[in-house]
DNA sequence: GATGAATGAGAATTCATTCAT
DNA sequence: GATGAATGAATTCTCATTCAT
């Protein structure tokens, strides 16, 4: 990690991949994902990933020039995911169709976290280490929380938008994350419904589903 | 071969320590809270944390077997300071004074964060690989989600109480994070007055502070 | 923490070894024998072998985990030689033919001494702290004295052939070790014979030689 | 030991010692033996010591400037018990009278051993590496060669007595090493029997016990 | 394109010895 | 006389990255 390529220049980024690499390439990637989810982005060893997918340490380095930029790729792919996401939430009102807009999306960021969950949460453990990885993961969800705000923003006046929209993206990205580790059971429409309502009461709270 | 240490066990378990071990230990103990708060558990050297303890290694292993027998040391401490919290959440009721005794209370879980946050946010990281610590981590947070399911199971009947719960302190627990690492500005008296609206309205709802 | 390794498995037992890793793998083994012979087991430090190997601390630990799987290795290929050697020793009877046969033996037993000496030498040092190389040193020259036992009792009837066996195993192998160590000095041939002399009339004392 | 001060000169060697003093002294000696019978020379820790002597670090190296320093101590007592024990040897004959007098003294060897064991056997660990205490247990061990080889030069005539002897002496020693690590039961006044009859017919063959 | 082998800088840990009380 | 605490050099082991085939 430290002894990277100064700035850690993806070797492929320059040249062409034939079908067979891109393949390779993207069992690497897929490999990373799975190992990340079960022994968390520190304790990977790229050992493991190769091993995963099924390949050897120098192949690894023929596509990435590093394990961080490996990660790198991997997080832009999820912010990716995660910008299509946010532009999916459209304006969330304080009556029933608001919730149930708000329902529809939780259920697409349910499975996005799903595929993404582990390389969000490597997010974390990354950035208090000030990586350059870390410093995108946090852009990406600040961006995330900014989007909503922007989207309660016009309904809520007795919040503070930037301080709700954290703490409702601190929620749902938390108990995701709880709930992938198996830390929750239950049926998961129903668990959904739960999050849906508890973040729309929590945003518009006494005038909930209130009809004026 | 010669390490002989069977899984760690702390070096001080069986000896009394006298006054001036006592306060190394401490120093050790405080000083890598300092250091896990700024680079986190993984990422952090034994070295460094001699280092802000302004001793030496062979001092360290004097007191702890190991980073994570200092570390499962830290975990006891907080999650002490956890059950006590726990405990000072009274019933927390669908009405005004329910509201402030919620924000009462996460002034106190403020406080506590500020100091544990980086154990508390290690956890996590431990949680991933199967440590022991990770194990006693995600207990404590678990009890603590039960306990205070067990506080708002009475007054709410219309959510599930367990996933409610949970979802309140993945939202309360990340929520810290975020600020702890910079990502919130604000003052923090407001931001709680929020978070506590936030909580008791996503509990409460329509319901909330309306006189009956 | 990150001392994976459960009890040091050999990390060549999964995969297979090209012709390079054999060699050097081999390389190690071999140095390993000459410092062990020069320093004793205990006090080799990994550094003299990868020096005497000329390769590098992590070529070590790509074929053994351990300086203990490393001599857990030795001990493996000492045990093979000294079982064949068992073998190769077939009834001594009281007569002159006897002690030719013994004094055959002791050659071939002189020979691998010389190459396997410093590996049974440490066997007594590893034995003493309960080490699992130790246990196996122990069992291998159980084995060589059940061996030699069998073979006299036959033939000594006055004797308990365990004690006489055990007692001559550990003349033989004790002064082959005070002669490796140089303490010994003298035509080789003619110690063998003096060697071979004692131990058949140790075994059969008064009525050896006797033409009945 | 590397450390050690400079040729390691006894901090009580000039001092004089008082009751206490004295008392201390020697349950460090008592403690370090039984150490070396349990875990070996280069396997005990200085700690070990103290534990077993139920003092402290401070308090060792009161009485020894080293760990090496105790073990000169315990060699030296060893030696001398070793010296009075080779003067007890008188002239073997090859008759029964021969026989029993060497079954005395092994006797008398075999107590010794019990005792000292442990300290000779580290003669041989430290020997392998140069230490002075190796240099003068092997000479110890040469000396008692020698004077055992003086009292069968006379009477045996067809064998090399300085080969004889230090097989003799191999064998003894190891077979107590071996009987004192529990490789061996059996009725000790047997087996002592069985060792006298061994080394007398080793030493004189054919015409042992023949009157002549 | 792919691979097994090699490397070496770093990290953890041990333990004889010294020091302050 | 005795002791608990401190030290740091020496050692083992890890793992990202490079190399030769």
């Amino acid at each position: 990690m430290a002894r990277a390529n100064e700035a850690g220049s993806a070797p492929t980024r320059d040249r062409e991949l034939r079908a067979r690499g891109k393949r390779t390439m993207r069992r690497l990637l897929d490999a990373s994902v799975t190992v990340f989810a079960r022994k968390g982005f520190h304790a990977t060893r790229v050992d493991d990933i190769v091993k995963a997918a099924r390949t050897s340490h120098g192949t690894f380095y023929l596509y990435f020039s590093s394990k961080d930029d490996l990660f790198r790729e991997l997080t832009e792919e999820v912010a990716e995911q995660m910008a299509t996401l946010v532009e999916a939430l459209g304006p969330v009102s304080p009556d029933e169709a608001g919730l149930a807009a708000l329902r529809t999306w939780l259920g697409q960021f349910s499975e996005v976290y799903e595929r993404c969950g582990p390389v969000i949460g490597a997010w974390t453990e990354a950035e208090i280490d000030g990586t350059e990885v870390g410093r995108i993961g946090a852009d990406v969800l600040a961006g995330f929380t900014l989007a909503l705000g922007r989207q309660i923003a016009s309904s809520v006046d007795d919040l503070d938008p930037a301080v709700a929209s954290m703490a409702l993206v601190a929620m749902i990205e938390r108990y995701h994350y709880y709930a992938l580790g198996g830390m929750v059971e239950g049926d998961r429409g129903q668990v959904l419904d739960t999050l849906a309502a508890i973040t729309h009461a929590g945003l518009f709270g006494a005038r909930a589903g209130v009809p004026a």
